[in-house]
DNA sequence: ATCAAATAGGTGAACGTTCACAACAAACGC
DNA sequence: GCGTTTGTTGTGAACGTTCACCTATTTGAT
């Protein structure tokens, strides 16, 4: 029954400093008009009696929660999560935006939404009214869901997209955006193959339904266009399953002039693309290079261990979360934009292209 | 700089129904004394206007906070997440927790803490005064650190301790306790081994800090005794890393008796031993059978997919939620505690012994 | 020297909710 | 019919912090 909380508030530091409540306040808050030695002592009692703010308190009285949300969709992570596919995304995400928000005095809350038209409305606004957050981060593949956009809108609470486009937005207010460039890492790994000598360089894509499939499309056809090889004729479409990847791959080793290089969209249909390899008695790298994308723990482990495009995941929450917290210290300038460039991992399954 | 907050509270919803606060308050918290007609008019007008309490307000005057800590070790997280080395754990932990929670209308907070002794009091002091959490999850290797158990105890927050040890309770409140069968989890990988005919079964540990791979060992060596066969001689030392796995494999695989099937402690042991039977001139699982603890995303695209124990780790920060809440409503009870058993997932990679 | 402005500090009210308690009505025991 | 319990509603204070406003004091320009 001793519900009492015996936490040292505000008062407690006042009365042992000798001044006013207003001006601990202020001293906390870092703001003027505040003469040093006071602000020292000040201190000194907030150290020793060990006073915290009440975050609580503080969102009582119109200030900020120093909290942010991260909003994922509900159902996809849980479907990832029960089928323990890599749902390595979420670690990467979560860390990556919460080690920032220590670093800005915030935290970040992971929150996940029902995309249920009739649900969303209730949830994401519950979770609003309560948590009252200074800000939220959305994730893809719902970046650009105009219903989440129009709630936290009408919620006053400012907003980054990771993944978002950029072009759709009619007048309302665009938020902050993120972006990882898969076309900028689709021209790296093309690049790095053709550099070896490899000329007829294979391309897995994704479904046609996530955008950064075709961005990643377009970088490989255009580093090919620029190094004036054929960019359409060893393309084959994937799902980002396993066994689309496998089926893929095969398809392209049964060509007549089969590619000496295969370019997967992601690890799963990469791996795919080595057993298929391995299937039809070829030696990886000696007979075929694989490059994969995302770079997930997977590709470690791999003999050989997979070169892949790594994408910068967790850099992506964390800039969402720096510029979320500066946009909202500088004023209404236009919402900041950033462009996160990828980078090639080179490990063992790229090698220079079989003699021929 | 129209900082208002037009958020719809109690006063709006009292005034719209005609009630007073107090009422409004009551029916929230689903209280008794209040006639159903009157509460279902309250309902009604909370519906209409969408109200949801503010939790922070809720939390000033004393009430619960609905929020819960999962505590984790700061440096161990980053380490391992900069080294993209699966922390597949953490997606697991978070959203079992997560979703126990939503369940009962709490919310996890995943919150990294440094455990080194000077900064542990400050950070996590801070982080219990400004949340005010109505508990915490303690997660391994941290969940038996006395310092942490003596700030929460001295903040008031009850709390759960995921693969704690019970006995070295001396006096302290022993708080909710949650654990994995890790020897059960041996004892099925050893048993399923048996079955298929395997008399010779080698075991690559784990490091001695770790104490679930003391038990890891106990398992297989209980079964192993249970079936007269030796659980000694086949033994050989690994510290979880992927080197380790590959010394441990080769060294088993070099006696005069080799073993027929051989459990590694965790997956990346395992794999590790399939690439060491493969340069061999092993096939799995026709010359050798394996079978891996852990059941990480990883083990499911190897070639064959490997036969793993799973660790129900998802369902240990749910049950920590479950038992955590629970344990609050009933009262001072003795704090209850849990012990979650393992499950063998079957894949490719075990097979009945070679003839011999 | 005088007045305006900037600086340093304090005071009461407000934020949205619950708690302790009071008030009143209805139901009960006798 | 009376006192007692039980059920239902309302009232004022409290939680810990900041905001708007106020009062001194100091500074600077004329």
């Amino acid at each position: 029954m001793a519900r009492r909380r015996l936490a040292v508030t505000i008062k407690h530091v006042a009365a042992d400093a000798g001044v006013s409540l207003q001006t601990v306040s202020r001293v906390i808050n870092n703001e003027p008009n505040v003469r040093p030695e006071m602000r020292e002592r000040v201190q000194a009692s907030i150290d020793r009696l060990g006073y915290v703010p009440s975050i609580a308190a503080q969102r009582m009285s119109g200030s900020k929660s120093y909290l942010i949300l991260a909003l994922n969709d509900r159902e996809r992570t849980i479907a990832d999560w029960r089928a323990r596919q890599g749902t390595d995304w979420v670690d990467q995400m979560l860390l990556g935006g919460m080690l920032e928000c220590a670093e800005h005095g915030y935290r970040l809350i992971f929150e996940l939404v029902d995309t249920h038209e009739d649900h969303l409305e209730r949830e994401l606004g519950a979770a609003l009214a309560a948590l009252q957050p200074d800000g939220a981060i959305l994730t893809p593949p719902h970046s650009d869901n105009q219903e989440i956009l129009r709630i936290l809108t009408r919620h006053h609470v400012p907003y980054a997209r990771i993944g978002a486009l950029g072009d759709e937005d009619g007048g309302s207010p665009a938020g902050v955006r993120v972006s990882m460039d898969d076309e900028g890492g689709a021209r790296l790994a093309t690049r790095h193959l053709i550099d070896l000598g490899h000329r007829r360089i294979g391309f897995i894509s994704g479904p046609a339904e996530y955008r950064l499939a075709g961005w990643r499309v377009d970088g490989w056809r255009a580093e090919m266009a620029a190094a004036g090889l054929d960019g359409h004729a060893w393309l084959e479409a994937g799902d980002f399953s396993y066994a689309s990847g496998a089926r893929a791959a095969r398809a392209l080793l049964a060509r007549a002039a089969p590619p000496s290089a295969i370019i997967a969209s992601n690890d799963q249909m990469a791996l795919a693309t080595i057993e298929a390899a391995r299937a039809a008695g070829l030696d990886i790298p000696r007979d075929l290079s694989v490059v994969s994308f995302d770079n997930t723990p997977l590709v470690r482990f791999t003999t050989p261990p997979l070169t892949a495009v790594d994408q910068p995941i967790a850099e992506t929450t964390a800039t969402a979360v720096r510029l979320l917290i500066e946009a909202q210290r500088e004023g209404a300038t236009p919402p900041p934009a950033a462009l996160l460039p990828m980078t090639l991992v080179t490990r063992g399954s790229t090698a220079p292209p079989p003699a021929a």
